[in-house]
DNA sequence: CTGAAAGCGCTTACAG
DNA sequence: CTGAAAGCGCTTACAG
């Protein structure tokens, strides 16, 4: 049957076939070439030429075909709920990083307002258009979903019986932020959004936009950071230290979390990894929007 | 050659084979019925018996295979520059919505701070991962990509004379806006950031979510809209109809954009279309965020 | 109404 | 060092 799909004319995009042809050497020099596994197999001036073809006819291989042929897109999904938080821009630069050294793509999807995400995924998977998932700082999935997921899904921020699970240590982060405030000899700790009866002599912030927003406000009260008021964020992503003063916080290693992920994911694609819940530690950055509290104040 | 790849035992997801096999039927037939082409070529019967394997069987078919197939992947990409702006979710809706009736599937990729999209696009088409894209409100393609992408991508926002495009008649709305606060009586009018000597009567932005700081300030001041200051907003997005009162705005029919530029996608797909530039005009919404001025005030 | 077969473009064991 | 061939899982003309 020779139906060929030229959807149009002219359009064509050249095959491993044509770069062969043009180079005089068969398709398989081709491939193991390209895919550079040509060391010792393939003579050098071979070699040469073939790239020097493959680049001339702008030669790049067909997506479907080796996925076909491998059982794999070589394509990962990061999972998150809404893109406009920063700290995942770096969990998916981690991912990316990780993800380039065994050759895989990252995609990211947010969630956003689709509540049918999980159906989703598993349809993508079922069709087999992408490998795997990292699913970052959402609901677990659904039983019904489970056997399907199972060995082609880590969790991030989160714990599950049934995946690989990052799980961040919240509690030691939180701690360390109030004990290095208590050890400063601050009494009056306020927990963003928790009401203590007395003006705080410091702020403990969920998250460091919040703290941002908290300097903000205390520019206007007339308060000066840390002399009247210390400040302590959490996450460390770029704007804790681009405020004046940079901002002490609890850091998420994002990128590190990303990157973890990804190996994790990638590891239990060729052998599947039986589920475990590993804790990542937080750090706890001091820079210099924490100080001693006013005596007066206490 | 026998080397079949169970990426790991048992995961082995079916093929169309399976189902062939245990409906009693061939490949074809399957295929025919799982793609509604059996009208009158498969009988009532055998068609329910396939359908009722492959739901056993929780067949789903393979993306690469048909994409190798077919010669298409199915998938169009909506390449925006930054999620966070609500009227982009309106235009990805409306190009969803004419990407189901074609049978495709769309993807967003927001350039954020990606420097290089334009040339991980051309790479996209380039490895046949995806057969099109519509960009949305970005720079133009640069030349050195305008051969690749010619006949695979449609501009939104914007007018280019290599590819179809759909151009929006800002001109037209904004002197809608601005003609309407004239024929109410107004006649110191704001352009947002724009100063003026006096203290205006009416405000018009260049965007709701600007708009929504204007009612915030204006209430702080203890102005009240309409009755002291006139406001207009840009865009028609959910939060205009939220407002209160509810803002007079220039409409972006984002879900209309999405739909058309979906279209002409697809179309130019098929058969390459010239390139052209279609005007799309704004609708001027008029609601209770514009009044007359205080006589005063004037 | 149904099936056998070709071919999409790759990769890789195998033979030389 | 290199090539011929099989097969990944589909879709579709073609033959019956």
């Amino acid at each position: 049957m020779s139906d060929r799909h030229e959807s149009r004319a002219g359009a064509q995009t050249p095959t491993s076939f044509d770069v062969a042809r043009r180079a005089g050497v068969s398709q398989s020099t081709v491939s193991l070439v390209l895919n550079g596994k040509a060391a010792g197999r393939v003579s050098p001036r071979t070699q040469e030429a073939v790239l020097r073809v493959a680049r001339e006819l702008g030669y790049e291989p067909s997506m479907a075909a080796r996925t076909l042929r491998l059982g794999r897109t070589h394509v990962a999904a990061l999972i998150i709920p809404d893109v406009s938080n920063p700290v995942f821009a770096a969990v998916l630069q981690g991912a990316e990083q990780a993800a380039r050294l065994r050759d895989y793509t990252v995609v990211q999807v947010s969630t956003g307002n689709d509540s049918d995400w999980q159906r989703r995924i598993v349809h993508a998977l079922a069709t087999r258009s992408i490998d795997g998932f990292i699913l970052c700082s959402l609901d677990l999935p659904e039983s019904a979903h489970l056997e399907l997921l199972r060995g082609n899904a880590v969790i991030v921020d989160g714990s599950s019986p049934e995946f690989p699970s990052l799980l961040l240590d919240i509690e030691y982060g939180a701690s360390a932020a109030v004990q290095h405030l208590l050890s400063l000899g601050h009494r009056r700790i306020a927990h963003l959004a928790a009401h203590i009866p007395e003006p705080p002599t410091a702020i403990f912030c969920d998250d460091d936009l919040m703290a941002a927003g908290v300097y903000k406000a205390a520019r206007k009260l007339q308060l000066r950071v840390p002399a009247d008021l210390s400040i302590v964020g959490f996450c460390d992503g770029l704007v804790a230290q681009l405020l004046d003063p940079p901002l002490t916080t609890v850091a998420i290693p994002a990128l590190a979390l990303g990157q973890r992920a990804m190996e994790l994911l990638l590891a239990g694609l060729e052998t599947e990894l039986p589920p475990f819940v590993e804790t990542i530690s937080l750090d706890f950055v001091v820079r210099a929007s924490t100080a001693l509290p006013r005596e007066d104040l206490l």
